[in-house]
DNA sequence: TAGATTGTTAATCGATTAACAATC
DNA sequence: TAGATTGTTAATCGATTAACAATC
C-alpha cells in the first residue's frame, strides 16, 4: 500500500458511486467486467486499481457489492462524515447549502462564511451566515480539514490563504481559477466551463 | 495537428483561462515558465502542448498574451458562442440559469426544460421552462450540439438517451452517475463528491 | 468437473521531463 | 553582443492492457 498513483485515487470514488446505484437496483454482487461497463473503464483496469489495496473478490464469482463499497468507503476515508465549511454565500454557495446530496456521501456543511455586512447574520437552511474575519480561529478550533470555496475568483486567492492559514488541508475550489497553495493541501477545481470548452475542442463550427 | 490526445486539449482551457486572468492584471506577455507557476504544470509540458497546434511565442521573449488568447480560443472553437440547452430545473437548475458566467467564456443558455407539470410554464430570469417532451424536436431544429445535465440521477440515462436522440454532441452532467452514450458523444461529469472523496484519501482520520 | 473470474506479471503504449540548438 | 526563452528531440517515467495461472 505504498504511495498509490493518485490517478487509482481518482477512479475509486467513481468506482463507489456506481456500486452504490447497483445496490438500490438490488444487485449483490458484480464483476469487474460489469462495473467496468457501467463506468467506462477497462476490467483490467479496475481490477488492478482494486489490487492496490487488497484482495476484495473471488474468482469465479467476482465481488460482494456490499463488501466491496465497505471496503472501498474505509480506503477513501469516508465511511464517517466529514465536516466542511461553505466560504461565499452567493448564488451558488446559497445552491450548495440547500442541495444537502453530500451528507449521505461523507461530507456535511458545517458553517458558511461570507464578507458582506449585509449577509452576515442572515439565515438560510438553519445556517447562520458567519463573518469570514472569524474563518481562521474558528477552523482552527474545530480543526476543519476540508472546504468548499465560492467566491468570486478576485478573492478566492485571499481566502484561500485564510483556510490554509485556518489548518484547512482540502479545497473544493468554484472559483473560475487556479490557486496557489502548500504542497501539502490539496485543492480540486469545479468550472463547468472548463468542461465545456474541452468538449467544444471536439465540435464542428 | 493529427489526433491531438485529450489530456493536452484538457490543459488549453486551464491555459486560457489563467491568460484572460493575466490580461485583467493589466499583462501582455508571459512565458511558459510563468504561465506553468500559475496553474501548476511545467513550463516544458506547456510548451508541448502548445507546439501541438503551432507556434505562438518568440525565443527570448516569450508569448504575447492577447495573441495566445485568441489562438486558444480558435483551437478551442470558443471564439464565439455555443447554444447550450439546461435540463432539469430543480435547486442546481435554477442556480446555474441565474448564474450566467457562461455567456463571456463561449457558451450561451438558450432554453430549460423540465417535466415537472408544475414548472413547466413557468418563468426563471426571462426563460420559460419547456416541456422536455419537447426537447428532442426542438434540439434537432435549433441544431443545438450541447447540453447541461441537472436532473435527479434516476431519470439521467432517460434524459441523456433524448439528448442524443435530438443530436446533441456534447453533455455536461451534473447528475451523480456515469452515462451510457455512443462513442461519438462526449460527457464531461461535475460531481463535487467525486472531489471531496478524492481528497479525503489524503487526510488523517 | 467445467466455466467464470480474480489478482498479477510482463509487454505495450503513452505522457512527461530534461536538454539544447535555434533565435529573438 | 549576451541573456532569455522558444520549439523539438530523445530519454525517462508511468499508466494501461493483454494474458494467464490460480481458484472459486
Amino acid at each position: 500500500m505504498t504511495d498509490v498513483p493518485d490517478i487509482v485515487v481518482s477512479r475509486l470514488p467513481v468506482y463507489l458511486r456506481a456500486l452504490q446505484y447497483m445496490v438500490i437496483n438490488g444487485k449483490s454482487t458484480t464483476s469487474s467486467q460489469e462495473l467496468g461497463e457501467k463506468v467506462g473503464i477497462s476490467a483490467a483496469q479496475i481490477r488492478k486499481d482494486l489490487s492496490q489495496f487488497g484482495e476484495f473478490g473471488k474468482q469465479g464469482t467476482g465481488y460482494n457489492i456490499p463488501f466491496l463499497i465497505d471496503s472501498l468507503l474505509q480506503i477513501l476515508k469516508v465511511e464517517k462524515v466529514w465536516d466542511v465549511v461553505l466560504v461565499g454565500m452567493g448564488e451558488l454557495g446559497h445552491a450548495i447549502l440547500r442541495y444537502q446530496g453530500f451528507v449521505n456521501r461523507g461530507f456535511n456543511i458545517v458553517a458558511c462564511y461570507d464578507s458582506d455586512p449585509l449577509k452576515i447574520g442572515t439565515k438560510i437552511n438553519n445556517y447562520s451566515i458567519l463573518d469570514v474575519k472569524d474563518l481562521v480561529k474558528d477552523a482552527k478550533k474545530a480543526e476543519i480539514k476540508m472546504a468548499m470555496l465560492c467566491v468570486p475568483a478576485s478573492s478566492a486567492q485571499k481566502v484561500t490563504d485564510l483556510l490554509v492559514e485556518g489548518g484547512v488541508l482540502a479545497i473544493l475550489n468554484y472559483a473560475p481559477l487556479s490557486l496557489a497553495v502548500p504542497t501539502y493541501v490539496r485543492v480540486q477545481y469545479i468550472d463547468p466551463v472548463i468542461g465545456l470548452q474541452r468538449m467544444a475542442y471536439y465540435l464542428n463550427k
